[in-house]
DNA sequence: AACTACTCCTGGAGGC
DNA sequence: TGCCTCCAGGAGTAGT
Protein backbone atom coordinates (compact mmCIF):
# COMPACT_ATOMS: atom_id res chain seq x y z
CA UNK A 1 0.00 0.00 0.00
CA UNK A 2 1.50 3.38 -1.11
CA UNK A 3 2.53 5.31 2.11
CA UNK A 4 4.71 8.18 2.63
CA UNK A 5 7.87 6.72 1.39
CA UNK A 6 6.46 4.46 -1.50
CA UNK A 7 4.86 8.22 -2.77
CA UNK A 8 7.98 9.57 -2.13
CA UNK A 9 10.28 8.03 -3.72
CA UNK A 10 8.18 8.21 -6.79
CA UNK A 11 8.30 11.24 -6.67
CA UNK A 12 11.65 11.81 -6.55
CA UNK A 13 11.82 9.03 -9.74
CA UNK A 14 9.14 11.07 -11.83
CA UNK A 15 10.05 14.53 -10.84
CA UNK A 16 13.50 13.53 -13.09
CA UNK A 17 11.93 12.29 -15.77
CA UNK A 18 8.86 14.76 -16.36
CA UNK A 19 9.67 18.32 -15.13
CA UNK A 20 9.92 20.75 -18.30
CA UNK A 21 8.03 18.05 -20.51
CA UNK A 22 4.53 19.60 -22.05
CA UNK A 23 1.82 17.15 -22.23
CA UNK A 24 0.66 16.16 -26.15
CA UNK A 25 -1.84 14.25 -24.67
CA UNK A 26 -4.37 13.18 -21.72
CA UNK A 27 -6.68 10.11 -21.88
CA UNK A 28 -8.97 9.79 -19.09
CA UNK A 29 -9.60 5.85 -19.34
CA UNK A 30 -12.01 5.47 -15.62
CA UNK A 31 -13.98 8.98 -15.32
CA UNK A 32 -15.44 8.08 -11.55
CA UNK A 33 -11.33 8.27 -10.72
CA UNK A 34 -10.83 11.68 -11.44
CA UNK A 35 -12.56 14.82 -9.96
CA UNK A 36 -11.92 18.17 -10.85
CA UNK A 37 -12.82 21.05 -10.81
CA UNK A 38 -10.84 21.75 -13.64
CA UNK A 39 -11.57 19.48 -16.78
CA UNK A 40 -9.18 16.65 -17.91
CA UNK A 41 -8.43 18.75 -21.39
CA UNK A 42 -7.18 21.47 -19.28
CA UNK A 43 -4.08 19.24 -18.82
CA UNK A 44 -3.00 19.60 -22.94
CA UNK A 45 0.11 22.18 -23.48
CA UNK A 46 0.58 22.32 -20.22
CA UNK A 47 4.41 22.11 -18.87
CA UNK A 48 5.35 20.26 -15.55
CA UNK A 49 6.91 22.98 -13.37
CA UNK A 50 7.81 20.78 -10.78
CA UNK A 51 6.50 17.76 -7.89
CA UNK A 52 5.65 17.61 -4.44
CA UNK A 53 4.19 15.64 -1.73
CA UNK A 54 1.89 16.23 1.07
CA UNK A 55 0.90 12.61 3.33
CA UNK A 56 0.39 10.29 0.62
CA UNK A 57 -0.56 12.66 -1.82
CA UNK A 58 1.82 13.52 -4.90
CA UNK A 59 1.32 16.71 -6.74
CA UNK A 60 2.29 17.94 -10.07
CA UNK A 61 2.12 21.60 -10.87
CA UNK A 62 1.84 23.25 -14.16
CA UNK A 63 2.54 26.29 -16.13
CA UNK A 64 -0.97 27.11 -16.68
CA UNK A 65 -1.70 27.40 -13.32
CA UNK A 66 -2.97 24.22 -12.34
CA UNK A 67 -1.74 21.35 -10.42
CA UNK A 68 -2.41 17.60 -11.24
CA UNK A 69 -2.63 15.45 -7.46
CA UNK A 70 -2.85 11.67 -7.26
CA UNK A 71 -3.91 9.76 -4.15
CA UNK A 72 -2.71 6.26 -4.68
CA UNK A 73 -5.10 5.04 -2.27
CA UNK A 74 -4.66 1.16 -1.58
CA UNK A 75 -3.20 0.01 -5.02
CA UNK A 76 -2.50 2.90 -7.12
CA UNK A 77 0.57 2.34 -9.34
CA UNK A 78 2.16 4.93 -11.90
CA UNK A 79 4.23 3.75 -14.70
CA UNK A 80 6.32 6.17 -17.00
CA UNK A 81 6.93 4.02 -20.21
CA UNK A 82 9.95 5.57 -22.13
CA UNK A 83 9.70 5.20 -26.13
CA UNK A 84 13.05 2.40 -25.45
CA UNK A 85 10.39 0.67 -23.72
CA UNK A 86 12.61 1.67 -20.17
CA UNK A 87 10.48 1.97 -17.45
CA UNK A 88 10.19 4.43 -14.42
CA UNK A 89 7.47 2.96 -11.72
CA UNK A 90 5.90 3.31 -8.27
CA UNK A 91 3.61 2.79 -6.39
CA UNK A 92 1.64 -0.81 -5.70
CA UNK A 93 3.18 -3.80 -7.40
CA UNK A 94 0.00 -5.52 -8.81
CA UNK A 95 -0.13 -5.86 -11.80
CA UNK A 96 3.05 -6.60 -12.27
CA UNK A 97 5.07 -3.34 -13.44
CA UNK A 98 6.24 -5.13 -16.40
CA UNK A 99 2.29 -5.77 -17.82
CA UNK A 100 1.68 -4.22 -21.15
CA UNK A 101 0.25 -1.28 -21.20
CA UNK A 102 -2.71 0.31 -21.11
CA UNK A 103 -4.75 -2.32 -19.28
CA UNK A 104 -8.49 -2.32 -18.17
CA UNK A 105 -7.08 -1.29 -14.74
CA UNK A 106 -5.09 1.82 -16.42
CA UNK A 107 -7.71 4.96 -15.62
CA UNK A 108 -5.26 7.66 -16.71
CA UNK A 109 -2.84 8.24 -19.81
CA UNK A 110 -0.33 11.07 -20.37
CA UNK A 111 1.70 11.17 -23.45
CA UNK A 112 4.48 14.03 -23.26
CA UNK A 113 6.29 15.57 -25.72
CA UNK A 114 9.10 13.42 -26.27
CA UNK A 115 7.11 10.38 -26.33
CA UNK A 116 7.42 9.18 -22.68
CA UNK A 117 3.89 8.02 -21.80
CA UNK A 118 2.40 8.04 -17.93
CA UNK A 119 0.15 5.60 -17.04
CA UNK A 120 -1.65 5.86 -13.56
CA UNK A 121 -3.67 2.24 -12.77
CA UNK A 122 -5.06 1.19 -9.73
CA UNK A 123 -6.73 -2.42 -9.48
CA UNK A 124 -9.07 -1.53 -6.87
CA UNK A 125 -10.14 2.03 -7.53
CA UNK A 126 -9.63 3.27 -3.73
CA UNK A 127 -7.21 6.06 -5.39
CA UNK A 128 -8.16 8.98 -7.19
CA UNK A 129 -7.10 11.99 -9.34
CA UNK A 130 -8.14 15.69 -9.28
CA UNK A 131 -6.84 18.76 -11.34
CA UNK A 132 -7.11 21.97 -9.61
CA UNK A 133 -5.98 25.70 -9.59
CA UNK A 134 -2.49 25.72 -7.95
CA UNK A 135 -3.56 28.04 -4.83
CA UNK A 136 -6.79 25.68 -4.49
CA UNK A 137 -4.86 22.46 -3.82
CA UNK A 138 -5.11 22.31 -0.38
CA UNK A 139 -9.16 22.90 -0.69
CA UNK A 140 -8.60 18.82 -2.08
CA UNK A 141 -5.76 18.37 0.76
CA UNK A 142 -7.07 20.24 3.37
CA UNK A 143 -4.04 21.08 6.10
CA UNK A 144 -5.80 21.69 9.36
CA UNK A 145 -6.60 17.40 8.92
CA UNK A 146 -3.48 16.27 8.69
CA UNK A 147 -0.50 16.17 10.88
CA UNK A 148 3.51 17.31 10.41
CA UNK A 149 5.25 15.94 7.98
CA UNK A 150 8.24 13.59 9.55
CA UNK A 151 10.46 14.50 7.30
CA UNK A 152 10.05 18.30 7.83
CA UNK A 153 11.62 20.81 10.66
CA UNK A 154 8.18 20.84 12.18
CA UNK A 155 8.19 17.16 12.96
CA UNK A 156 10.15 17.87 16.72
CA UNK A 157 9.83 15.80 19.93
CA UNK A 158 8.09 18.65 21.50
CA UNK A 159 5.39 19.05 18.93
CA UNK A 160 5.13 15.14 18.84
CA UNK A 161 4.61 15.08 22.62
CA UNK A 162 2.06 17.71 22.62
CA UNK A 163 -0.55 16.28 20.17
CA UNK A 164 -0.04 13.43 21.66
CA UNK A 165 -0.67 14.63 25.05
CA UNK A 166 -3.85 16.19 23.11
CA UNK A 167 -4.89 12.52 23.02
CA UNK A 168 -4.25 10.73 26.26
CA UNK A 169 -6.84 7.94 26.26
CA UNK A 170 -6.75 6.94 22.32
CA UNK A 171 -4.85 3.88 21.81
CA UNK A 172 -1.07 4.20 19.80
CA UNK A 173 -2.17 2.39 16.17
CA UNK A 174 -5.60 4.11 15.53
CA UNK A 175 -3.79 7.63 16.33
CA UNK A 176 -0.57 6.93 14.34
CA UNK A 177 -2.85 5.87 11.33
CA UNK A 178 -4.69 9.35 11.55
CA UNK A 179 -3.22 11.17 9.56
CA UNK A 180 -3.94 14.36 11.33
CA UNK A 181 -1.40 12.60 13.92
CA UNK A 182 1.13 12.81 11.87
CA UNK A 183 0.88 12.97 7.66
CA UNK A 184 1.89 9.50 5.92
CA UNK A 185 2.16 6.87 7.98
CA UNK A 186 -0.40 3.49 7.22
CA UNK A 187 -0.60 0.35 8.30
CA UNK A 188 3.03 -1.24 7.56
CA UNK A 189 4.94 1.90 9.06
CA UNK A 190 2.97 2.04 12.19
CA UNK A 191 3.97 -1.06 12.92
CA UNK A 192 7.50 -0.65 11.66
CA UNK A 193 7.58 2.18 13.78
CA UNK A 194 6.21 0.57 17.46
CA UNK A 195 8.52 -2.14 17.12
CA UNK A 196 11.34 0.12 16.81
CA UNK A 197 10.56 1.94 19.83
CA UNK A 198 9.12 -1.13 21.75
CA UNK A 199 5.79 0.11 22.41
CA UNK A 200 2.99 -1.74 22.16
CA UNK A 201 -0.15 -0.78 19.66
CA UNK A 202 -2.48 -0.79 22.21
CA UNK A 203 -0.93 1.11 24.84
CA UNK A 204 -2.00 4.99 25.08
CA UNK A 205 -0.08 7.83 25.26
CA UNK A 206 -1.38 8.42 28.80
CA UNK A 207 0.46 5.20 29.74
CA UNK A 208 3.60 6.76 28.40
CA UNK A 209 6.46 8.96 29.44
CA UNK A 210 7.96 11.90 27.59
CA UNK A 211 11.18 9.25 27.46
CA UNK A 212 8.73 6.80 25.61
CA UNK A 213 7.27 9.90 23.39
CA UNK A 214 10.38 10.69 22.36
CA UNK A 215 11.82 6.73 21.67
CA UNK A 216 8.09 6.95 19.19
CA UNK A 217 9.41 9.97 17.41
CA UNK A 218 12.51 8.91 17.03
CA UNK A 219 11.73 5.59 15.67
CA UNK A 220 9.23 7.08 13.46
CA UNK A 221 11.76 9.57 12.21
CA UNK A 222 14.56 6.18 11.66
CA UNK A 223 11.87 4.05 9.84
CA UNK A 224 10.42 6.66 7.14
CA UNK A 225 14.53 8.07 6.61
CA UNK A 226 15.58 4.53 6.51
CA UNK A 227 12.27 3.46 3.45
CA UNK A 228 12.94 6.53 1.63
CA UNK A 229 16.86 6.11 1.74
CA UNK A 230 17.37 2.69 1.77
CA UNK A 231 14.51 0.89 -0.10
CA UNK A 232 10.40 0.76 0.78
CA UNK A 233 8.83 -2.05 2.59
CA UNK A 234 8.73 -5.08 -0.01
CA UNK A 235 5.26 -6.85 0.94
CA UNK A 236 3.71 -9.49 -1.21
CA UNK A 237 0.57 -11.07 -1.08
CA UNK A 238 0.68 -9.81 3.04
CA UNK A 239 3.68 -11.20 3.23
CA UNK A 240 7.36 -9.49 3.94
CA UNK A 241 9.60 -10.74 0.93
CA UNK A 242 12.26 -12.66 2.04
CA UNK A 243 15.41 -11.20 2.63
CA UNK A 244 14.10 -7.64 2.69
CA UNK A 245 15.28 -5.11 4.54
CA UNK A 246 11.68 -3.44 5.28
CA UNK A 247 9.40 -4.66 6.93
CA UNK A 248 11.37 -6.24 9.88
CA UNK A 249 7.88 -7.27 11.71
CA UNK A 250 4.96 -6.26 9.58
CA UNK A 251 3.48 -9.48 7.21
CA UNK A 252 5.81 -11.54 9.15
CA UNK A 253 3.83 -13.82 11.49
CA UNK A 254 5.52 -16.44 13.30
CA UNK A 255 8.91 -15.18 11.98
CA UNK A 256 11.38 -14.17 14.31
CA UNK A 257 12.16 -10.74 16.32
CA UNK A 258 14.65 -9.33 14.09
CA UNK A 259 15.82 -8.32 17.64
CA UNK A 260 15.06 -10.64 20.23
CA UNK A 261 14.25 -14.30 18.15
CA UNK A 262 10.46 -14.32 20.03
CA UNK A 263 8.07 -15.19 17.12
CA UNK A 264 6.43 -11.97 15.59
CA UNK A 265 2.35 -12.38 16.44
CA UNK A 266 -0.61 -11.25 14.26
CA UNK A 267 -3.60 -10.03 15.76
CA UNK A 268 -6.66 -7.11 14.57
CA UNK A 269 -6.45 -3.47 15.85
CA UNK A 270 -9.61 -1.66 14.29
CA UNK A 271 -10.10 -4.21 11.64
CA UNK A 272 -6.29 -3.85 10.80
CA UNK A 273 -3.89 -6.44 10.83
CA UNK A 274 -1.10 -5.27 13.27
CA UNK A 275 2.35 -7.57 13.75
CA UNK A 276 4.09 -7.18 17.53
CA UNK A 277 7.07 -8.96 18.97
CA UNK A 278 5.14 -9.56 22.46
CA UNK A 279 8.94 -9.84 24.17
CA UNK A 280 9.75 -6.16 23.06
CA UNK A 281 7.04 -5.13 23.28
CA UNK A 282 4.38 -6.32 25.50
CA UNK A 283 1.21 -8.32 25.67
CA UNK A 284 -2.24 -6.25 25.96
CA UNK A 285 -5.41 -7.52 26.24
C1' DA B 1 -12.78 12.46 22.88
C1' DA B 2 -12.80 7.94 21.22
C1' DC B 3 -14.74 4.51 19.14
C1' DT B 4 -17.45 1.56 15.60
C1' DA B 5 -19.52 0.80 11.28
C1' DC B 6 -19.93 1.67 6.65
C1' DT B 7 -18.57 2.91 1.87
C1' DC B 8 -15.76 2.78 -2.24
C1' DC B 9 -13.29 -1.89 -5.28
C1' DT B 10 -11.43 -6.26 -7.17
C1' DG B 11 -7.40 -9.66 -7.51
C1' DG B 12 -5.74 -13.42 -5.19
C1' DA B 13 -5.83 -17.11 -1.91
C1' DG B 14 -7.87 -20.93 0.25
C1' DG B 15 -11.72 -24.31 0.93
C1' DC B 16 -14.26 -27.86 -1.10
C1' DT C 1 -10.36 -26.98 -13.04
C1' DG C 2 -13.95 -24.11 -11.02
C1' DC C 3 -17.04 -22.00 -7.98
C1' DC C 4 -17.55 -19.61 -3.64
C1' DT C 5 -16.14 -16.75 0.19
C1' DC C 6 -13.09 -14.00 2.45
C1' DC C 7 -9.31 -10.79 2.90
C1' DA C 8 -6.37 -6.68 1.98
C1' DG C 9 -7.17 -1.51 3.66
C1' DG C 10 -6.75 4.85 2.99
C1' DA C 11 -9.86 8.10 3.96
C1' DG C 12 -14.10 10.20 4.58
C1' DT C 13 -18.53 10.33 6.93
C1' DA C 14 -22.15 9.19 10.17
C1' DG C 15 -23.66 7.53 14.36
C1' DT C 16 -22.87 6.20 19.43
Amino acid sequence: MPELPEVETLRRKLDREVVGQAIARADLLTPSMFDGPCPVTDLVGATIEGTRRRAKYLIVDLSNGLSLIFHLGLAGQIVLEKPDAQRVVGGHPIPRYSAPLPHKQTHLVLTFGNDDVLFMTDIRKFGHIWLTPTPKVYDIIPDERRGPEIQSAAFTPEEFRRILRARPRAKLKPLLLDQSTVAGLGNIYVDESLWGARLHPLQTPGQLTDEEIDRLHRSIREVIDLAVEKGVAEIVNNRAVEGSHLPRVHGREGLPCPHCGSPIVRFRVVGRSTYVCEQCQGVRE
